[in-house]
DNA sequence: ACTGTCAACGCGGTAA
DNA sequence: TTACCGCGTTGACAGT
């Protein structure tokens, strides 16, 4: 297949980079996924859509132009190590004795991969087959965009809630410190003022006197105060065994 | 030189 | 066993 690199500066160094990206016969087995397609294709059952996070390439989605029709942006670097994986299997970096080569999806292939996100966070196997050959990539970098489309957006959205908890931890913050000191100024008016208690049977006692409106309800009239709430005890309503 | 982004890798877990 | 996924990581590269 044919590499080029959309990033105009360094299209000359692509070019000299031509590598059999070929997303057919595969020697070229990345990772552990050179298997066979499976036999039961799933559904996928999740959407998830960040529209802050959706590139919009204006024009080209859908089908990309006859001169980027078997391009994938593979930008010039330093050689890696060959590696080869655990059972034995030769990775994208070994290819003909060549380094894999860091690959630049092009705008027109990003902005399709982003609708295609957008329908469904996750491709069957058909999907993916068909993706990959529309855009002249491997379906083992199809499926690899997709995990890793997915992780940006479960961090995006980490980065959200936790914006929000630290604003709600603001808010409890700054609610703490008006309780604490409203506490403090009921508490420098009590010194002042004059002791009361709520008698149990409505009889004074001890060394406070009865406040004003548990004198009221003791001597008939309506209580001033509501009655006292019970407190939910989760326990107490919890089924017999 | 440093940092952020992102394609790709490796591994463990899971469902069929 | 296979196919797929999530997660953590790596390394190339671009931007500063």
């Amino acid at each position: 297949m044919e590499v080029y690199d959309d990033r105009d500066d360094v299209q000359e160094t692509a070019l000299s980079l031509r590598l059999n990206y070929d997303g057919g016969s595969s020697h070229l087995s990345t990772g552990d996924h050179p298997r066979p397609q499976a036999a039961t294709p799933v559904e996928p059952s999740l959407t998830l859509v960040l529209p802050s996070m959706a590139c919009s390439v204006s024009g080209v989605v859908g089908r990309m132009p006859s001169s980027h029709s078997v391009i994938s942006s593979i930008s010039g670097g330093r050689p890696s190590k060959v590696k080869r994986e655990n059972d034995g299997r030769i990775s994208d970096e070994e290819e003909d004795g060549a380094a894999r080569k860091k690959l630049r999806l092009t705008k027109e292939q990003s902005a399709l991969l982003e609708d295609k996100f957008k329908e469904h966070a996750t491709l069957n196997p058909k999907q993916k087959q068909a993706l990959a050959r529309q855009l002249n990539l491997r379906p083992r970098q199809v499926e690899v965009w997709f995990q890793n489309r997915r992780a940006r957006t479960k961090l995006k959205k980490t980065e959200v809630e936790c914006e929000f908890l630290r604003k709600c931890c603001e808010t409890l913050r700054e609610e703490n410190r008006r309780l604490l000191q409203e506490i403090q100024e009921l508490k420098s008016l009590d010194l002042q003022a004059p002791r009361y208690m709520h008698p149990p049977g409505g009889a004074a006692a001890g060394t406070f006197q009865t406040c004003p409106s548990c004198k009221n309800r003791d001597e008939g009239g309506s209580p001033a105060v509501a009655p006292k709430t019970r407190f939910f005890n989760p326990f107490a309503h919890s089924a017999a065994y």
